[in-house]
DNA sequence: CTTCGCAATTGGTCAAACCAGTTTGGCCGC
DNA sequence: GCGGCCAAACTGGTTTGACCAATTGCGAAG
């Protein structure tokens, strides 16, 4: 009554097989697809198997579990991917270029002596952090996100903190540790200062080509490390 | 032996006591945490249910099963988010707003004719569709998507796709049919127009004030069909 | 001291219940 | 005849207990 080879865990296996029956019984997105029983008894595995294959692609978002009533497909299309990563590190960097040069200009727009204050703040914990990377990526990280939510728009907020969140992970974390120091760390640190005072002087111009330019030498100095590594 | 309040399901309650539990015992990421049956016993639930706790943390990402070993934390820091949901419609719209203005800005300093042979594409199949707001709201979303990926940068495309996965969320979806409708996608489809012939024309700015231009009114649409229906 | 193997540990899966919301259809009253 | 109400039949939610399979580590044999 179980299956015979078994690469993959079990609920993936399931998982795949729930939405290729879907597709194969013509059920579109929205529309309800057969019991938890049935379609345990269908696939050949038990009902705890079938639950927790349903469970991930409930937080994949593929599928929407409605107690009492049933499980339903999810509205969007299967291609749909989760992530932006994936990607190079330089091509995090790029996309940023474009995104937060934007952000600036529009934090400079609705520029606080709040958010001055907590910019001002980013730059002297990064100067006393210069020759301490890992907590240096962090604050670096805790400036820009700073402006970001400067916007007062908290969707601007997340989406620069989730950019964040790929800097730290495993992979580009070793790039990080490898060409960046104390050099970096301060010219990145005068950087951020030319965006700050932009941002005070509430001149949207200025910001986004001090964050532009902050940017741009960043993905220099990623490039020049790079060669100089290899 | 088991909980008395309920509001969420029973597995994301057990996936966030793990978690917290993990990092009161100073369970650092990358290390061991307890057995499943010594967890399921801890937390006072039954080892199914703590099992669909632990599945949906590994399709989250953040921890690893390994069979025969145990569970072990995933190496990303607690903080880390997965998505920029949680916010209304409208926020999302402001945000697309400062974002895709400097995609489209990119996108038209980058123009090529394939580009702007896709974006002729993506408008006629609007323009028959303007009847059809379930189809509408995919095919308005090629169009960005097709806008973004003209950037040449993935990032800036997943970016796209990521945002317009939220539009095909139930909730937003059943804001866009109330509200939506042929004269609303037709004047989407008219902006959409100025957008393509300023990327043809390879006119960042102007690309950008078309991008602004046309979020603005939609912001506008949106809060007056909203207004409109209470 | 090294090495091989077995046994304890851990995750993986199944079976059969019972509990708790939802839905639906039929019955009763209007 | 029509509409609202209530209960039975679903549906997902959860538990218990058992057994299988992969891993690991410790101890005995060489």
């Amino acid at each position: 009554m179980l299956n015979d080879a078994r690469p993959r865990r079990l609920y993936r296996q399931v998982a795949d097989q729930i939405l290729e029956l879907a597709t194969a019984q013509g059920i579109g997105p929205g529309a309800r697809l057969p019991s938890e029983r049935d379609l345990a008894e269908q696939l050949g595995v038990s009902r705890p198997s079938l639950r927790e294959a349903l469970i991930a692609l409930e937080v994949e978002g593929r599928v929407e579990i409605r107690m009492g009533s049933g499980v339903y497909l999810g509205a969007r299309p299967p291609e749909t991917r989760a992530d932006l990563d994936g990607e190079g590190p330089l091509e995090i960097l790029q996309a940023r270029c474009i995104i937060e040069s934007a952000i600036a200009e529009e934090a400079a727009r609705q520029s606080t002596p709040l958010l001055v204050t907590r910019l001002d703040q980013c730059l002297t914990d990064l100067g006393a952090a210069v020759h301490d990377t890992p907590l240096a990526i962090r604050l670096d990280g805790d400036f820009h996100i700073a402006v970001a939510s400067g916007t007062g728009n908290a969707v601007l907020g997340n989406l620069t903190e989730n950019i964040y969140a790929q800097r730290l992970s495993p992979i580009f974390a070793q790039f990080s540790t490898h060409f960046e120091g104390p050099r970096t760390w301060r010219l990145a640190l005068a950087e951020h200062g030319a965006i700050r005072d932009a941002i005070a002087d509430a001149d949207p111009a200025a910001a986004r080509e001090a964050m532009r330019h902050h940017l741009t030498e960043s993905q220099r100095r990623f490039t020049e490390g790079r060669l100089f590594e290899r």
